[in-house]
DNA sequence: TTAAACTCTATAGTAACTATAGAGTCAAGT
DNA sequence: ACTTGACTCTATAGTTACTATAGAGTTTAA
């Protein structure tokens, strides 16, 4: 199987199945003699996980580390627990954030309309540091 | 006003005020003798605009073209309300991917304890594409 | 005068790829 | 045999908005 088809069958992109064998989360596969990269289907389940956890958000740093893991059968699994307990935390750390902006966003939206001229435009106004009406107020 | 006043008046680091100079959303400075940026306090005004959008994530680009509308009073203000509208929905939609995310995270959380070994982790078999526990799975 | 604090430019690094150029390889059709 | 098109290769640049660093010069206070 060449590159393309374990693209399709892993989800992962070309490009990014050859990244992630530079970055060595995939062992350099053979190739045939016209120096194409050949794999067989054992390859599809690594790279199959990767994206599972891509789609997760997890970094590659830590995709890494479950990877090493998985070859250490009877190690606790306690690592991993945490992995997923942190990364929910950044998720909702993040979320938080972005809910503050979607809702500074909401405030500031009818402070205008289109009908306006730029020199009347209550949004500019607002993100003015000399208003009375800023960013961050409520 | 030198440029480390400056950041403390306005908000933005020193190296985002140089960052900000070369991609042209304030103009270069006069200069003291030494060679050291010299500002006057009206472009305060200007950088804490800019600080202002940033604390709504609004883009370096999406900035630009505000400030190049204020130089143009008469305009009507139909970009800057397009504008507003526009980062909202790339707001709500990241935060829409967010909660997918959190939610695959914390269904996924409890396929798992601290007590088990690598090979018995339900978090790195839902993983796994041979899984019928799978990550998009509800 | 000298040391600390500040500033300068230029460059590399960040994350995880995507896009591109330019070259080689392979399979099918004529 | 030849050509064409699809595929693959490597290497490099680009993405975003900075931060961090090196190495050099400037200013200020003691």
């Amino acid at each position: 199987m060449k590159i393309s088809e374990m693209s399709k069958r892993s989800g992962c992109s070309i490009q990014a199945i050859r990244y992630y064998e530079k970055e060595g989360l995939i062992t350099a596969p053979a190739r045939t003699e016209g120096n194409f990269r050949l794999y067989g289907s054992e390859e599809i389940e690594r790279l199959s996980f990767i994206n599972n956890c891509r789609a997760l958000d997890l970094s590659l740093s830590e995709i890494k580390h479950l990877l090493e893991l998985q070859s250490l059968p009877s190690t606790p699994c306690e690592t991993v627990n945490v992995m997923i307990d942190d990364h929910l935390n950044v998720i909702e750390t993040r979320l938080a954030d972005l809910q503050k902006l979607q809702s500074s966003l909401r405030k500031l939206r009818p402070r205008c309309n289109s009908k306006r001229s730029i020199d009347q435009c209550g949004i500019l106004e607002a993100l003015s540091p000399n208003s009375n009406h800023s960013v961050s107020d409520g």
